[in-house]
DNA sequence: CCATTTCGGTTTATTATATGAACCAATGGT
DNA sequence: ACCATTGGTTCATATAATAAACCGAAATGG
């Protein structure tokens, strides 16, 4: 692996449940050795990439990050959009709902927005990375990904996240031609226990999938009226966004 | 210089300006071999950093990085808070206003707003770079800065941008000490012509600076009255800010 | 319509750079 | 007082980065 690779790859391990790491403990969970972290970890603290804080000098995100994002954003604005209409379509199904993107071959969330409807909800993480397999929104952006991204996924062995986790990779490939037909994926329980969730793919420049939107509830709440309306609702609204974004849908296969 | 900082230093080529760059041009620009260059490129790409787009296989910055900004701003959520109060500001004085957030030696736009106020207006720019000898936020940041940072502002030639550009770094720093005394700074066509604008600092995590707050307006509308409300505006949104965000601003000086 | 330039990308011998074991000094807990 | 941590540093060694030349494709222009 290049040192560039390296590097990069030291950013991957900070996440919502651990935004703050220290040199010995990156070096653990890398395996590379401390003194390699340490030189890595100081060319990106010296452009803003990372910051050390505190006594104990932990390393987490740095502000350097945030000019490339404003600028991410003005060039490609999903996730400003993605934040007006994951609010507007909870506040419609009174359900949580999120937007999720593609980077590589990751899936992570964008944004999301809770609605006060009820007081049980699904609740999100900032900055989540979410498995294509076990949920809605992967399965979404992996029915319209290029065959090259779906190898990658499906090659490797699929994590059992619950008891109803799907984790054969042909099992996947018959839903995802479903939901190709259908045009949203969805999830029971999937990822997590007691969590139903419905997704449609976004759409930017061509037909390039870049994302998803989804909507998620808690099992018992989902009666077939509800589901039906967060299938009707995510559908519309990631229409939408496809569209806002330059995107376009590609037309559903021939069924027969 | 290291690799990883060579491959870093690329994404600083890219601006509000010039969002898409292709090989050659990066080649051009940075003044590496263009293998050398692709390499670093393809080593960014990868982790989501860029992304190529369109027949030209231009780069450009890639959705990767937003999944750091989400993961940034929940552990530092300055920019969602400098939204807000950009906001309010803006309509308290009529004028457009904006923060800047202090990433290494740069200053850069995090995010502004525009009053509907007047017909005339500053505009900004989305992710500009500002220099801290030339713009009130940069003379506000300078102020309470570590020694560090003002050396290296400081001892490199200061860019004349336009005839009342203040270019002696002597004169910056005795205008440094008239802003610690105030607490606030002011620039009159320093950066742009015809461009009166007020900035406060902006602390976090103690007596951190870590960024301004600021008020543009054009000249011409600047009068006394105008220019003392501006004045007490800027200071007390960014004492709000720097509050939020669990900082201190240090006391002033002894003006004895 | 052909010649030229420019583009993104690739190859490979050369060379500069990254690496990691061992080592500090400092801190904190037992 | 001691041992186990921590962040950080050193330097001989080994590996990975580099740059010139090259390629095919696509514009460009006469």
């Amino acid at each position: 692996m290049g040192t560039t690779s390296k590097a990069l790859s030291l950013l991957r391990l900070f996440s919502n449940s651990q935004t703050d790491i220290g040199l010995t403990e990156l070096s653990r969970q890398s395996g590379m050795n401390k003194a390699t972290v340490y030189r890595l970890m100081s060319d990106l603290a010296e452009h803003g990439f990372v910051e050390q804080i505190g006594p104990d000098r932990l390393y987490r995100i740095g502000p350097g990050i945030m000019r490339l994002a404003v600028l991410r954003e003005a060039t490609v604005p999903l996730r400003s959009i993605a934040k007006e209409h994951v609010r507007a379509l909870a506040d419609e199904v009174g359900e949580t709902t999120h937007v999720s993107q593609v980077s590589g071959d990751e899936l992570s969330t964008l944004t999301y927005a809770y609605s006060a409807k009820h007081g049980t909800r699904v609740t999100m993480e900032d900055a989540e990375r979410l498995p294509f397999h076990a949920t809605s929104s992967g399965l979404a952006v992996l029915t319209y990904a290029n065959a090259a991204l779906v190898h990658s996924i499906l090659s490797k062995p699929l994590e059992r996240r619950t008891a109803h986790t799907i984790v054969d990779s042909q099992q996947i490939k018959d839903e995802m031609k479903r939901i190709a037909i259908r045009g949203y994926a969805e999830s029971i329980s999937g990822f997590e226990q007691d969590v139903h969730s419905v997704a449609a793919p976004i759409f930017a420049g061509g037909e390039m999938v870049c994302g998803a939107l989804a909507i998620a509830a808690p099992v018992g709440r989902v009666n077939e009226a509800l589901r039906l309306k967060m299938i009707d609702a995510v559908q519309n609204r990631a229409r939408m966004i496809t569209e806002i974004m330059g995107g376009a849908m590609p037309p559903s296969p021939d069924p027969a």
